[in-house]
DNA sequence: CGACTGACGCCGA
DNA sequence: CTCGGCGCCAGTC
């Protein structure tokens, strides 16, 4: 049944959650792992994520659906690359999110991720 | 305990 | 569309 995790671990869960070629944004995330209004709670967990859980945390972006690191950055370079290959167009460090936002089915999250 | 710091979010200028 | 300011939350000093 439905367990308690670390927020950490609930974060990482949730972002595994995210479909290939699709977006959220770090607000979303929050809320989906049932911590709401700790967004900036996610970017630090993305940041500890164990290397094997294979999180995609490039998948994550800021409501207005641009990348969260500088423009030109080395990470925000890497993000746009990884998204790029999944097909996610990103221009001008951003991304259109009513076209790549991610809008989860309730029913299917739900069975996906039960904490 | 207060000040400062972010991979944030929202609103007004 | 970009900025600036402020609220927010968990850490750190």
């Amino acid at each position: 049944m439905a367990t308690k995790p670390h927020p950490h671990e609930r974060i990482w869960r949730t972002v595994l959650a995210v479909p290939e070629g699709y977006v959220a944004s770090y607000g979303q995330i929050a809320d989906l792992a049932g911590l709401p209004g700790r967004a900036r709670m996610v970017g630090k967990a993305l940041g500890f994520a164990p290397d094997d859980l294979q999180v995609p945390w490039y998948r994550i972006v800021r409501s207005d659906g641009r990348i969260a690191f500088p423009a030109g950055s080395e990470y925000a370079e890497r993000q746009k690359q990884q998204l790029l290959e999944e097909g996610v167009v990103v221009l001008k460090n951003r991304i259109k999110m009513n076209e790549f936002g991610w809008k989860p089915d309730l029913a299917e999250l739900l069975m996906k991720l039960e904490f």
